[in-house]
DNA sequence: CTGTTAGCGCCTTCAG
DNA sequence: CTGAAGGCGCTAACAG
């Protein structure tokens, strides 16, 4: 069966050709990546010239799989969301790995479909040393298979969800708060009827929204009614559907909130198949905004997650963990870190 | 420095438990992995009781690690993408991660930042051993970077775009046809004044999708001059400068082209400010199409690209490299894919 | 059917 | 400053 990869130079060679033992080859490749300074180095510089000029010649290249055996660490981290194709869970994963970087660790993106059983099984595979931690954007509102993972020694933070079954470390955003400040803005406008559209609320962040919605109703004095919700999933479709039973209403709300943008995405569809009197009375207020959210015709506001501030600060959390578990520290108490929303309004009057 | 991660419980601890040897253990559950069925294993049921009950009762987990390096693969794939928050990038790479794993491979989703030197850094990292082979979307138009990492062992291949100093198996999209069908499309609607607005013709696809357009004008009598080029980059800000000067002008084209979403998005935006009048007289067809291309005002036409048949093309590629690197076979020639578009027309009078 | 053995490539004491 | 040697955890011959 030949050879395996194309090289199969190992610091054997590399020290072979350099005349030194593999020990040396190994301080000097490794000094050299701490150190770029290169002062006070525990090899001799004839040394380190040899064995680098005998490494370039052999073309040789570390194998970070026996390195990370022999080191019982990845200096990876893996995220693991629901989906790739959107754009807040990617902005979130794209901030992480900036911040990962910086302290020289790699960033593992997986998808878990939307599918809590995918999502257990890439997390057992993950968990199997392939990475020092991983964080989470729960597929489902059940997490007992995650805190499994983390029992059994892989550091685990959850991100954007809570799920039940689980006490890990977390980072949030103010769901609460963030449909609390886009709800208040659409009764200040003089919106009075004003319903809570599609939520899951078997999900933690849907739960959050609706507890900011009914807040800022209450504070205005209309309490919420039952018919003020209109409840019932977070993806398109459940959007689409639920705006065409809005539209066969005989006295439907005045405004909208949207519990986050897939549902939003499907309410303007429906709109747009409505036509234009459908689109002019009626204003949406939605969590979460996106460079196209200025362009959705019925949007008055929208809610902006701090996606890039919370992957940093779940980067930062794992490591902390990963730090801890290697120097066998115990594990402290789960920590909740909440980060603030942003409320952008939308102009009218571009169509 | 204590333990490392959680448990540290190997085939070797399961061996003890189970009465058993580690080749037994290492059998066990190996066969099982491969034969759902369990028929005609090399073990004694009896045999196989033991070792998974010893398994599960220690809570062992195998090290990839140890196998990796045992084995000479990682079973892991790359997907090395200019950004991660991009609709068209993900959607390929969700393709991609299914294909792979129906043959037993995960994929990992890595960032070039829109670097070339962040490029080679990370396919530097990723070849060393950590994945067997690697999906690129070029950031930038050379690849000299690319193809030493395709020298030294690790297949590599090419998708979305073409790069100059590198010949490898590659998955392209028909731009060429993408763009002669939504410029044929605006002609055949009655626009004669069309522009090309936006592109960076050092990239390989821009350069073919202009080529698709003046096929399309020299097809219908007017030749291409240069006042219909409206070249200059691939980005938002582009294409909101593009449409800036497009405004200003005093015989502005009755038709617009846009390269890719990223421009579209920005002459969009730069629409909305200027109002409905200039909405309303502004027709545009572009690349790309994404669930809001929709809502775009001005858009008559979309080019979609064919994402998950390019990731699942894409895999089948170098899951085919990888199995001749492994078997020693020499590399045939590099191949190179290219799947057909599909023209989408938008609905008017919405607004 | 099962155990023994020999590494995969690297790092890291422990002695010089 | 440098070398020799012992594994990290696993799998795959090769013998029983």
């Amino acid at each position: 069966m030949a050879q395996k990869k194309g090289s199969n130079v190992t610091v054997r060679d590399v020290a072979k050709a350099a005349g030194v033992s593999t020990a040396t080859v190994s301080r000097v490749l490794n000094i050299d990546a701490s150190f770029p300074g290169g002062r006070s180095v525990p090899v001799s510089s004839e040394a380190r010239e040899r064995v680098f000029s005998a490494a370039a010649l052999l073309n040789y290249t570390t194998n970070h799989v026996a390195r990370s055996l022999k080191k019982g660490s990845t200096r990876t981290i893996a995220i693991l969301a629901p989906e790739l194709a959107n754009d807040f869970f990617m902005e979130l994963a794209e901030a992480m790995e900036k911040e990962l970087g910086a302290s020289g660790y790699m960033l593992f993106v997986a998808s878990s479909s939307n599918s809590a059983e995918e999502e257990a099984r890439r997390l057992g595979v993950l968990a199997e040393r392939i990475v020092d931690g991983i964080v989470v954007i729960p597929a489902a509102s059940r997490g007992e298979h995650i805190q499994k993972v983390a029992d059994r020694g892989t550091p685990v933070v959850l991100v954007d969800r809570l799920v039940e079954g689980a006490e890990l470390d977390a980072v949030l955003a103010d769901n609460e708060g963030g449909a609390f400040e886009a709800v208040s803005a659409l009764l200040a406008d003089g919106y009075r009827r004003i319903a809570f559209v599609g939520g899951d609320v078997s999900l933690s962040n849907a739960r959050e929204r609706l507890a900011g919605f009914g807040r800022a109703m209450a504070g205005a004095g209309s309490g919420v009614g039952s018919e003020a919700l209109r409840l019932g999933g977070m993806g398109i479709e459940d959007g689409y559907r639920l705006m065409d039973a809005l539209l066969a209403e005989a006295e439907p709300p005045e405004a909208l909130f949207a519990v986050n943008l897939m549902v939003h995405l499907g309410m303007e569809r429906r709109l747009l198949e409505a036509g234009k009197e459908a689109l002019e009375r009626t204003a949406i207020a939605s969590f979460d905004e996106t460079p196209y959210t200025p362009f959705m015709p019925a949007c008055r506001y929208s809610v902006a997650q701090p996606a890039a501030a919370m992957g940093v600060a779940a980067a930062r959390l794992v490591l902390e963990r990963v730090g801890s578990a290697q120097s066998g520290d115990d594990r402290g108490e789960p920590r909740i870190l909440r980060l603030p929303t942003r409320l952008v309004k939308h102009m009218r009057g571009r169509c």
